[in-house]
DNA sequence: CGTACTAGTCTTTTT
DNA sequence: GACTAGTACG
């Protein structure tokens, strides 16, 4: 009995096949992250591969880390030694050691697209470029495409000659690249498109790589662009030995340059290579699979595939239809909590997919209000939020003065009196001696600053100076704090509300966690090394698999991963497929009707789709019709059929919930009933055919008055429903470092305590961190959190 | 130099 | 509807 022998016949060969390029096209649940894991196990215990030869690219960190974990299992050692990254960090590391040979330094900084934008202004400025005629959006996109293409601004400046337009873009994107080098920044694409440029300008450095890497497996290859191919190509060398794992149906990043020619064309590319197609799916009940194979069948241009399953049909796609967004989410809801009560599911089986993150707000609104656990991902990078982008800002100029943008983001934050006036003059300073523009504030007989705003530059270098020898002394653990305490950054804060406040204060905290985070699992942790870290991490990284609570994410996100219930909303053309899509072509609809094959895919057991027929877009209703998508799907597979559903159906299935406290009412609509109305007549708008305990009513009850943020207790005294505490009080002891072991000692393990937002819990253990203390707290509806005592502020009960 | 108001944009997706 | 950047004014 090996561990082999529980693969199927074309995932033994995919695994087998070691030799060679091999093209594993992978439907949609068929084990394909099983398989990788198993063929770099078997590359390693029966090839006699070392580990330190192989190389697999997945797309996100997360995916990355899962594999890692699951190789680890499976080898019994060495598989440390296995190089598991993505595309961005293993060019991040390439570049490091050997930037200085494109004329790059290895200490480059990554720009983001904020960054991005902030040098694109610069330089349509500098070019005097009307943002009505050319919006700098615009040249960013064209910018990026030609990175993704691997054209050079020497290239596209010359294919743009006679094109008025993209002569000036192309102008553009040469001064663009060139204010890049001067900060000595990369941008994302950068990092793919140099190393490439690196690859071949110093061909050592490529063979150097090619026998390190004699092994390369690719992961989710369907979304790769021409750099990341080249990249492939070039790193393959004539080994070949390249095994490329893909599925053309779930190709769902043209729009970021992914090119699908990669994968259609790959035995083009490579004639010798082998073909294992994977088309029996283990994931998903025989309705949902014939669900989603009817939308992608609509598709030209595939690869042949036929997916099947020899799971049980199932339950029916469940379809719903609603009068307006509201009602949808309130219905997912109610439905989610249902089945969690009825013991059908837990929370994180459940999952709600939508097409744009704008939709995720009526459902958390729900969410709140209905108790369930959930998260979000995605929506504004944690990254992109203001407080975070501040202090990492102070991060990057104390590690060190050469980002530019980072030091102008903080030179007057908070606020000292430095203007514009005076940010500009040192900037022509620096710009005039080839300087960063943090040397150039310090130097005044560059800048000819004099008197008092010369003072107030010297308070801020002093700042950064300070804030340097304590990193030195402190080391990157402590670097925060220091940052938060000297800039008293809390108190400074700008902000509209206690609510937004008290969000802000939640996001440095969680900046905090993650950059212990960071020093614990690393045995030199940098600050640059922090940096970086921060630089490439997506949404998607930091969802825990194990929080068991109810996911609210876009289809882009989820892809990859599958859960027991899938809420597929906002079914509505114009929507999803997107209005632009519709008014581009057939290209761009295969691809939304991939995206829509990819969210079908997702579920296991029960896949509901919902429909609202009007719904607030930016500040106006519109009235879509269902999507294409939903008509693709033959009627046979739904309980209730778009369009063709009639009352007598909507009955059936409206028994189980009728009740005297909850009633939806038939819709009498022109096109023929389709939807309900929910008329909830008292405030517990429950349904009372559940079983509920007395205590869980009271928890309801006090509901009624509105929660804003996350997972609240299940139980209030009147008392705690007073509201939060002031705002300097609350901040206090974050801003002064030195009240912070005080802070929150007078609970010990075992006690029950409250937290502003997590409610209550008991604390399960206490730990020294420095100078501050880790509290592990179990909450009654939030899980286990660990958290700082300083931050958490627990309230002993 | 800082504030308050206005206009514009976003909303398709992200390493 | 929400957020941002830009502008006018004190």
């Amino acid at each position: 009995m090996s561990i082999y022998d529980r693969l199927n016949e074309q995932q033994k060969e995919a695994v087998f096949t070691v030799d060679g390029p091999v093209l594993i096209l992978a439907g949609a649940g068929s084990g394909k992250t099983n398989v990788l894991t198993h063929r770099i196990s078997y590359l390693i215990d029966e090839a006699g591969v070392n580990p330190y030869n192989i190389l697999a690219i997945t797309f996100t960190n997360k995916a990355a880390g899962e594999m890692r974990e699951r190789v680890d299992k499976l080898v019994g050692f060495g598989a440390e030694q296995i190089h598991v990254s993505t595309f961005h960090s293993m060019c991040v590391r390439i570049l490091r050691r050997h930037a200085d040979r494109i004329g790059y330094d290895g200490n480059f900084t990554i720009y983001d697209t904020d960054d991005q934008k902030h040098v694109m202004k610069e330089v349509t400025k500098k070019l005097s470029i009307d943002p009505k005629q050319l919006k700098d959006r615009e040249i960013m996109n064209v910018i990026s495409s030609c990175k993704d293409e691997l054209v050079t601004p020497e290239e596209f400046r010359m294919s743009s000659i006679g094109d008025f337009k993209k002569s000036k873009i192309a102008e553009c994107y040469v001064e663009y690249q060139e204010r890049l080098k001067k900060n000595n920044a990369f941008d994302f694409d950068d990092l793919l498109m140099k190393t490439v440029e690196l690859f071949k300008a110093d061909p050592d450095v490529l063979r150097n790589y090619q026998n390190r890497w004699q092994y390369i497996m690719v992961d989710e290859y369907q979304d790769t662009n021409t750099a990341q191919f080249e990249l492939v190509r070039l790193l393959t060398g004539d080994r070949h030995n390249l095994c490329v794992v893909g599925d053309d149906d779930q190709s769902i990043y043209r729009f970021r340059g992914a090119n699908i020619r990669n994968i259609l064309d790959f035995e083009h590319y490579y004639p010798e290579a082998k073909v294992i197609k994977l088309e029996q799916n283990y994931r998903s009940v025989g309705n949902v699979l014939d669900a989603a194979n009817s939308v992608i069948r609509n598709n030209s241009g595939r690869k042949e595939k036929a997916l099947w399953s020899n799971k049980e049909k199932g339950n029916p796609i469940h379809f719903r239809e609603f009068d307006n967004g509201y009602e949808e989410a309130e219905y997912v809801a109610s439905e989610i909590r249902h089945s969690v009560r009825e013991g059908n599911s837990e929370y994180g089986e459940n999952a709600v997919l939508y097409r744009t993150n704008a939709q995720s707000r009526s459902f958390e609104e729900q969410f709140v209000r209905s108790n369930i656990p959930y998260r979000i991902v995605g929506g504004v990078n944690f990254y992109s939020r203001r407080e975070i982008k501040d202090l990492v800002a102070y991060l990057k100029t104390i590690d060190n003065g050469r980002d530019d943008l980072a030091a102008k983001r903080i030179i007057n934050l908070p606020k000292r009196g430095i203007g514009a006036t005076t940010v500009n003059k040192v900037q022509a300073a620096a710009d005039s001696h080839g300087i960063s523009f943090f040397d150039a504030l310090v130097r005044p007989d560059l800048t000819g600053i004099t008197g008092a705003t010369a003072e107030k530059l010297h308070g801020f270098s002093n700042l950064i100076f300070v804030l340097r020898a304590r990193l030195e002394s402190f080391g990157v653990e402590k670097i925060l704090d220091e940052v938060l305490d000297l800039t008293d950054y809390i108190n400074q804060m700008e902000v509209d509300s206690e609510e937004e406040a008290e969000e802000r204060i939640e996001n440095i905290e969680e900046l905090r966690n993650k950059m212990i985070a960071y020093c614990e699992s690393n045995d030199e942790p940098t600050l640059s090394g922090l940096l970086e870290e921060i630089a490439l991490v997506a949404d998607i990284d930091s969802v825990d698999d194990d929080e068991n609570r109810t996911l609210l994410m876009t289809i882009h996100s989820a892809k990859g991963l599958e859960f027991k219930n899938v809420y597929l909303v906002g079914m509505e053309d114009g929507l999803f497929p997107s209005y632009m899509s519709i008014q581009s072509g057939d290209a761009e609809i295969e691809e939304e009707r991939r995206l829509a094959y990819v969210a079908i895919t997702r579920a296991k057991e029960d896949l509901t789709i919902t429909y609202a027929k009007a719904r607030m877009n930016h500040g106006e209703t519109q009235y879509n019709p269902v999507s294409r998508f939903v008509r693709e799907i033959p009627t046979e597979l739904f309980d209730i059929a778009p369009r063709t559903a009639n009352k007598r159906r909507f009955d059936d299935y409206d028994d189980s919930f009728e009740s005297e406290s909850f009633k939806r009412k038939p819709y009498g609509g022109d096109t023929g009933f389709t939807g309900f109305k929910r008329i909830p007549t008292n405030t517990d708008d429950t349904p009372s055919g559940f079983r509920r305990t007395p205590s869980s009513i009271l928890g309801e009850k006090a509901y009624s008055d509105k929660q804003v943020t996350g997972v609240m207790p299940s139980k209030k005294t009147p008392e705690e429903q007073k509201p939060f505490i002031a705002r300097k009080d609350a901040l206090s002891g974050i801003s002064k470092g030195s009240d912070l072991s005080a802070k929150g000692s007078d609970y010990g393990v075992g006690d029950r305590v409250k937290h502003i937002k997590f409610g209550e819990g008991t604390v399960l253990s206490i730990e020294p961190q420095g100078e501050d203390k880790k509290v592990k707290v179990s909450f009654d509806t939030a899980g286990v959190r660990i958290m700082y005592a300083s931050f958490a502020r627990l309230v002993k009960i």
